[in-house]
DNA sequence: GATGAATGAGTTTTCATTCAT
DNA sequence: AATGAATGAAAACTCATTCAT
């Protein structure tokens, strides 16, 4: 690939992230080439349909959390008995924060079983079991939390909701992250049944995803 | 309102709230109306643009919320130490059950500072408000967490995420309510800084609603 | 018919003429009617489609016309050897003043052939003929102008120049008139050749009304 | 631009201005598109809205009138004493010939504080006022006619009365413009007064153009 | 390889006209 | 007789996608 392709297709990218953030993934293709300052017939040369665009900018933030989570269980392997739990607090915190750069929530991103998106996924609860484990050894955690509960609540935390003055955002997020924090503390009232969405049972070995419905993905108007 | 008039509107939005579950609150206007057997110019004379419509569909989603809130109020006034706390369970778990209904997170409905909505919203936080009073009271919630915390924390928590299995979606937000009742408790370690966005400060009478930027509304496209 | 009803069909008329004046004449019929302050079925009941409308519109303007060609006529017959001049300079004024209820230029009135308006116009041009008579007998008009010069000089004039600043439209006109009465003396330089449309060769008695090429008649959109 | 394009912009330009004066500035767009061979999307990406396309064939026909205004200058260039007033004539016959290629009065056209419209404005009055001042010197035409004066008889009487049978509508404007040049003779009984529309007193310099009302600009419906 | 241009298909929106109350 | 409501048809407009330069 030319080094100019190869920095178009970049260009794409951040512009296509950017629209997406502003105007949701159904932004026209014509402005995102604009904004990349290409044609938008070199935009189809490098993404023959929107869903590869979309898919390609989810991939992306999945990275994005991968690095959070990675730096996150670093936090859980210093000293200190609550380390663990600061390590949730760094990746909570952490993947709020890259918002922006985020698709964990977005519509038309990877399709749930889309091999890509699916190594990355586990490698990030990869990570936040190992912290998780880390947390139930020194009695950080209670031990009835799993990494897909940690990763959803980083999905539902992160994500803006609509109708929403921004400033409100960062606050609302801060504070529900505390009130988890001191949920996921061990002596739980409210137990969790079961082991909980991609997690076999403790007796089963690890089972092939579950085939699932059709991913729900609704198309917004821009207001 | 003749009475045809009256149950036509009602058959438009029924559908229009149908659709843009399904498929965005982009869905087509005339699939909508074909939903709701009408034509589309009588939704026209209904609805003056999709914004108007999303914004009725908006409002009743609010509604939902409210009847939400106020049988919960009721359980929190039943007896026992704990029945402030089960208020708030049967508050977060309505909400997520009636996810259909609800418009909480609707793109493109009712704006941040509309009256109707505004004035909804204030009456789903009086309830919660009289239930957290009634459980700072009787210790069964740390008093740091206020209204607004918790409608939001509805809104999060129901919203669903795309990309994500639908059987997941109930399992996890039941598991993340579980978490959240906990955190709710006294004895929290994470503590609440300020009032919260929404909530002025103690010392201060009542301030009007900030002013606050244009609320963040993205389309999205149909994968 | 009942007297709300005549009442009704009234209001309609000057609704339209003043919708027309304002909007043209595609000007939407449910705008006419909810300033009319009747229902658009109600307007129908009178006026079975826009022509009918335009064409009773256009119809009182040809009364409006008429009248002030009487008017005039009354001025020629004034004492004074320049009386016919200053009966045309009347007619034209007249006319110009009226423009707001009139519609000699009107686009979708009542065709040129039409019955009623053909008598309207002939009736006109009687009076003017009158006027030119008494005008050629004392030397104070050019005998190569006929009635319909007359006519189609108040059209022209009275007609508002579109993207022309309203406060220019009467200095113009009333400027415009002052130039055509000078040029109505006699000791004309430039002729008249022939009859001129509407009237016959001298030595011809009457000829009925020659066929006509379809009315033009354009719409013009609304900037 | 590209070859193809720029004979795509002047085919539409054409089927406009054809379809402009058959039906008025409301004809539908798609029939444009449709004379013109191109679909109706091209039309779109060359002007955006109706309001471009009218504005560029007002454009066109302004440009047709400094034409014939240079012309007319032309000629009051000859020798004769009344080369001046034989300008005058050429210039009023030559846009009422040039009518159908003509702009002056269309509905939705440039407006008039539009910049482009207002320089061609001026150099077609720039025109009118050289022919005018070789008139006063040599006595051929009156002192208190403007260029304004000219450029709006010409608009006036080129402008097709709409219920008026074609034939009649050569006819009469040779006829007016026949009586209004024997007015512009000096000698006139009926003089101006003040400097009509857009002429400064004299002892003032240049005034900027007067700010007006909102243009007015009528939709007509095709009968 | 990159681009400006063209296009077809779909969606919103308007409006004249008819119908049921 | 008067009206609010419903509707079909037409028009404006947008946008993803392909084509020729």
């Amino acid at each position: 690939m030319r080094a100019d392709a190869r920095r178009n297709q970049q260009r794409i990218l951040d512009a296509a992230r950017a629209m997406f953030g502003e105007y949701g993934t159904a932004a026209p293709l014509d402005d995102i080439a604009r904004r990349a300052n290409v044609s938008i017939a070199t935009l189809y040369r490098r993404f023959p349909d929107r869903a590869a665009l979309c898919r390609q900018v989810g991939v992306e933030g999945y990275e994005t959390v991968l690095a959070e989570a990675r730096a996150a269980r670093e936090v859980a392997e210093e000293d200190g008995p609550d380390a663990p739990l600061r390590a949730v607090e760094r990746f909570l915190t952490g993947v709020v924060e890259q918002r922006s750069r985020l698709v964990l929530p977005l519509f038309g991103g990877p399709g749930f079983h889309d091999e890509e998106a699916t190594v990355l996924r586990h490698r990030v609860t990869g990570c936040l079991d190992a912290i998780l484990v880390l947390g139930r050894e020194c009695g950080a955690v209670r031990d009835d939390v799993n990494s897909t509960d940690l990763l959803m609540a980083a999905a539902m935390i992160s994500r803006p909701l609509p109708n929403t003055p921004p400033e409100w955002l960062d606050t609302t997020a801060r504070r529900h992250i505390a009130v988890h924090l001191d949920g996921l503390r061990p002596g739980a009232t409210h137990r969790l049944l079961g082991p909980g969405p991609g997690h076999p049972e403790p007796e089963h070995a690890f089972s092939p995803e579950t085939p699932t419905a059709a991913e729900h993905a609704p198309t917004e108007h821009r207001p």
